[in-house]
This record gives structure tokens, sequence and C-alpha cells, in this order.
RNA sequence: GCGCCCGUAGCUCAGUUGGAUAGAGCAACGGCCUUCUAAGCCGUGGGUCGCAGGUUCGAAUCCUGCCGGGCGCGCCA
């Protein structure tokens, strides 16, 4: 139960009740001292303003008109007008032998369920994937994880970049290729960073291969079938590569989420010749350009945006454009989440204006840009290899492992070989992604191997090593937790502390999903995994003296950090072990 | 020139949309293992929230102007 949903629903009630305008809200949040209660209604202070009344008296009003019932034990008026709330223990202790009960933890479907369209990943056909593809990938992977947990139905878009001007130099390269071997596919293929870079090379000093190369930009696009024969190979044997990359990350795009540019081709003759008739597109030195006052061009006039180029060409505007129209009317979208680089977002921003100008998205489905900025290393500068190339996925996640194994072989942990090669994927793995999900920024960000490889703090291997001490308490018991019995009782301040944020997993979700921001997930468990750390030091479960009913309720609270944990980090895609 | 994003402890980052005394981790220093995994816990020090105004009961958060950094601005994607 999101219980913070549920108590300011209850303020904004007595809010209303006690005389303050329709839309106030009692602005419920956890609260930021622990002598503020759990909870602090912020909103009474605003209210009162607007009623030309006295916060605090406006407050004691609200407390009256407050129907308590068995969550709050307390409310009370404090400073300037805040409502401090503070949790009925009864309550919470009902609460969480309901969730053990329950394997959501507690976390109910949503009510209003959605078709929530997920713009993430999009690497290149004919290129490798790379680190700055790493941050769209997780995070966008993380909030479908969430959104589907919820009950949402999701659509996975994997935006390949499959069309352009450059496949008609990467098919002629191809052909040369495959007159000496017809089975280069394969072969040759391996490394497309170099069948790109050499494509590039012959385009740039063969003119007769450029020539074709150009003709056959002309002929892929016409549709002609051999060259989309060529085209198609590229898409496979990229498709084919990314998805190892995938699999090794715990990302659940598969070759069916691939939904590229070149998918929204057949409509843009369409979308030109609809902005022209609603008289947003206009001609301009033989283009296609739609002037957009929101937008100032170096003169400080309108800017003109180029949906067609005067060889009748499209630009990935005109795909932008068509692609929200697609998720709107075709895919039948609530809401669109775009994963995208921050440069992108002047580009973004252009293509839904004319989109909300045309009438093809209604202002009420939301398209989101999610914007993150570059990869950055240590020493602030943008994240190479040594030789100044940019680092493969493939390797950064090779470097990860290496340096997992390492940590591992130091920490000596008494592990089967088995388990240790389990462990090391896992701990690699998650500390990749995160600390890229446990990130809020929306420009550039600093990649550093020992900040999230050192085991410490916010980092994926706390939260790990917090779940697997809690699975070698259940050992040590030789109990399951499938057979506990009995009630929780909370007594200690560890136990309810831990309790409260066990509590709290359902308003994280909501917040998450919210927002569109995995980071508020990382936080959480984090102070949830802080909170278990404090409880084991403070609370012993299977040491001598530890009275039967106190072992059993520990073992319960045990269980569900342990199931929340395990869930909340399945949430961002991140595997858990049971020993480490 | 115009536009977007950013500036919080030595470093990496939070800060729940304007709330109470700005928080973590690392790094530094000091404690806690014959007792469930010390990859942990407890404590100490460390801040002009880039600067200057403004808005109001209240500003790291909103507005204006500077300073500094990143990125983008008509026929690539």
């Amino acid at each position: 139960m999101n219980v913070l949903k549920v108590l300011e629903h209850q303020l904004t009630q007595a809010l209303i009740a006690a005389g303050a305008p329709e839309g106030s809200n009692a602005m419920v949040r956890t609260s930021a001292r622990a002598q503020f209660g759990d909870y602090q209604a912020n909103g009474i202070m605003p209210a009162a303003k607007k009623m030309g009344m006295n916060p605090r008296e406006l407050a004691q009003q609200v407390v009256d008109k407050l129907e308590l019932g068995s969550i709050i034990a307390k409310a009370e008026i404090a400073g300037p007008g805040f409502i401090n709330l503070f949790i009925n223990a009864d309550w919470l202790t009902a609460e969480l032998d309901s969730y053990s009960k329950d394997p959501r933890a507690g976390v109910e479907e949503t009510a209003e369920k959605q078709t929530i369209v997920v713009d993430y990943s999009a690497p290149n056909v004919a290129k490798e994937m790379h680190v700055g593809h790493l941050r769209s990938t997780i995070i966008g992977d993380a909030v479908v994880r969430t959104l589907e947990f919820l009950g949402n139905k999701v659509i996975r878009a994997n935006h390949i970049g499959d069309w352009g001007t450059q496949f008609g130099m990467l098919i002629a390269h191809l052909e040369e290729l495959q007159k000496e071997n017809p089975e280069v596919m394969s072969a040759e293929l391996a490394d497309l960073e170099e069948f790109y870079r050499e494509s590039k090379k012959h385009y740039d000093s063969n003119p007769e291969f450029a020539v074709r190369a150009r003709n056959y930009v002309v002929k892929l696009q016409g549709g002609d079938e051999w060259c989309l024969d060529m085209w198609q190979k590229l898409v496979d044997v990229t498709l084919e590569q990314n998805q190892r990359n995938y699999d090794r990350l715990n990302v659940t795009l598969t070759r069916e989420d691939a939904m590229g540019e070149s998918m929204y081709n057949d409509m843009l003759p369409g979308i030109i010749q609809d902005l022209e008739a609603k008289g947003l597109a206009v001609e301009d030195q033989g283009a296609k350009v739609v002037h957009l006052d929101e937008f100032k061009n170096k003169d400080g006039d309108p800017m003109g945006v180029i949906v067609q180029k005067k060889d009748g060409g499209f630009l990935y505007t005109t795909t932008d454009i068509a692609c929200a129209k697609y998720r709107y009317e075709t895919l039948n979208a609530n809401r669109v989440l775009y994963y995208i680089d921050a440069r992108q977002a002047q580009h973004l921003q252009q293509a839904w204006t004319i989109v909300r100008k045309a009438g093809y998205v209604p202002e009420s489905v939301p398209l989101e840009h999610h914007a993150f900025g570059v990869m950055l290393g240590k020493d602030g500068k943008p994240f190479k290899t040594r030789s100044g190339g940019v680092v493969k996925l493939s390797q950064l996640l090779d470097e990860a492992e290496e340096r997992a194994a390492r940590l591992i072989a130091q920490k000596g942990a008494d592990l089967s070989e088995e388990q240790k090669v389990e462990v090391i994927k896992a701990v690699a793995m998650g500390a990749v992604k995160y600390s890229d999900l446990s990130k809020n920024r929306t420009s550039d960000y600093i990649f550093d191997w020992d900040n999230m490889l050192s085991f410490e703090g916010n980092t994926a291997p706390y939260m790990m090593y917090a779940y697997t001490r809690i699975r070698s308490i259940f050992r040590k018991a030789e109990v399951n937790e499938s057979d506990l019995t009995g009630h929780i009782a909370l007594t200690e301040a560890e136990e309810r502390a831990l309790a409260m944020k066990v509590m709290q997993f359902s308003e994280t979700i909501d917040t998450v999903v919210r927002e569109g921001m995995p980071h508020f997930m990382c936080a959480y468990l984090y102070d949830l995994a802080g909170a278990f750390m404090k409880f084991y030091e403070a609370c012993p479960v299977n040491k001598a003296g530890v009275a039967e009913d106190v072992r059993n309720s520990r073992l319960q609270l045990c269980a569900l950090t342990a199931r929340v944990l395990k869930q909340g980090l399945g949430l961002l895609g991140i595997n858990t072990v049971e020993q480490m």
C-alpha cells in the first residue's frame, strides 16, 4: 500500500473540509527529521495564505476534521503550520504481516493501467555499441521493468539507426567483399567498427566507388530488392551482435523490440503533404520548411526546420514526427518516454512542436525527453580508450568483469569456482548498471571504476551484500521463509525503522514510474540496506538468549527485507546472489 | 549572436517540485569482531549551495543580471 498517497488524500480532504479552495493539496512528504514524525504535511501554509488565515489556526482545523482511522497514531501541529504525522505501530505491524503473505510485498498494480512506449538504447546499424549507449539502455530498461510491474502495457521501442545516406557506402563495400568471399557475413563483419571505417575510407578515396554508393542510396530508398536484401543483412548482423550485449547486461530488449528509423519511411510523404495542407510547411529555397515562432534562428527570426530536402530526401526530424504520430495512432500510447542524449533536446522539442501543431498527438499524451549527458573519464575528459578511440560496450563489460574478479579474489571469500563465476558476473554488471542508475544528471557525468566497484556506500555490491547477509541468517537458522508463521513485533528502534522502510517500497515504485527516474529506487534501496545493516548490528536473530517469538518476528522482518531488496534490484535489472 | 542543460564538502553524487538545523559515500582521523559474513556498524572534522539583486512567513529550489563549464543552432543522423 502506498501510505503516503493515502495520507495525502486524507489530509487534503480534511484541508478542503476546513474551507481551503478546491485544488488545494496537503502535500504530505516523509518527514525531514525523526522528531517531526514519520510524515509531514507541508500544504497547510500555502492554503492558509490563499485564505488569508493564520496557518496554525488552519492546521488546527485540519487536525480537527481529520478522521485518524488506524494508520495515524498522532497528528501534531508544529512550527509555522506543519502537521506532523506519527504512524500507528499496530497498523504498521499488521501491514507488514500482510506483506509476509504477499509475493509482491504490498505493492498493488496500478488502478489506471496505461499503454506506455519507452524509447531506449537506439544503437546504429553497422556500428558496434559503445559506452554512449549504456545509459539509455540501462535506465530505459529499469523504467520498463518498473512500469510493467505495476501492470502497465509497455512497448519497448529500440529506435535503431538503420536508415540514411551512409547505407549506400556500406552496401557498396559489402558488395565488394562478397565478390571475394560469398560467406563474408559472419567472418568479416565480426568487427563492425572496422567494416564501417573501411567503407568510409573506400568512399573517400575512390570516386568511382563513391558514385556507386550514392546510386545505391537512391535505389535503396526507391525500394530496390537487391539493395534491400543487402541492407537487411547488415541489420541482421548488427542486431545479432547487439543482442549479445543485451543478454550479458541482463537487459530485456529482444529482436522483436527493434523499431528502426526505416519503419516510418512510408509515412513521410504523407506527412509532408499534410503539413503543407495545414499551412505549416512551406517551400523555401527548394526545401520544405516549417517555421516555428517558438525557436529563433541566428537573426532572431522564427526558426525554419527543414522537413524535406530540395532533392526530395527526408531528414530525421521528419522521421521523429512520424514516429511520435505512429506511437499515438497505431500503438495507442498514453505516454511516451524517450531516453536520449541531452544533445538531442532541441531537435526533439522542434519535432514535437510540429507534432502538436499538426494535431498528431494530443496534449493529453505526454512526450517526455529524459535527457542525460555524455560519459566522461575520471579526469573529466571524454571517456575514450588510451589510443583515443570509442570504448566498445563489450570491452567495457570485459573490464568490469576483470576488475570484479580481482576484487573477489582479494576478499578470499569461501565460494566454489562456480559460485565465484556467478558472483563476479553479478557484481560486475550490477556495479556498472547501478552507477548509471543511481545518478540523476542531465549534464555530463563521470565514469569511475574505483567508485562503482568500491563495494562501499551507495553501490550495487553494498545492496547485494546486505541481501547475502540475510540469506546467511536463514541458512544458519535452518528455516525456510515459507515456513515462517506468527506475527511481527516491533520493539527496538532499529526494527521499527526497518519496518517503515519496507513499507515504503510501494511509494518508491510510484515515484519512479511518475518521474521516469530509477535513481529514486536506488536511493530507497540504499536506505533500506542501511536500515537492515543497523538492524543486523543491534538485533540478533540466531544468537543465544533470543526468545523464540522475537526470533520468529525478526526472521519475518529479514524475509521481507530480502524480498524487497531482491525485487527492487530486479526492477533495476540487477541480479542478487545467495552468497558472496 | 540566439537557445538548452549544468554549477551543492577536497572528489563522486542526493536533496521527494517553495518547507523546519542542506544530506550520503569516498578520502582524513578515532572507536567496535572468541557472538548470525568487518564487503559491516558507531563517532569526529569538513559548506558564502558560482556571484549579486529580487519575489515571501520561508529560497539550494522561482524571477532578473552577471561569472564559469558543457551542448545545440537549414538541406548528416
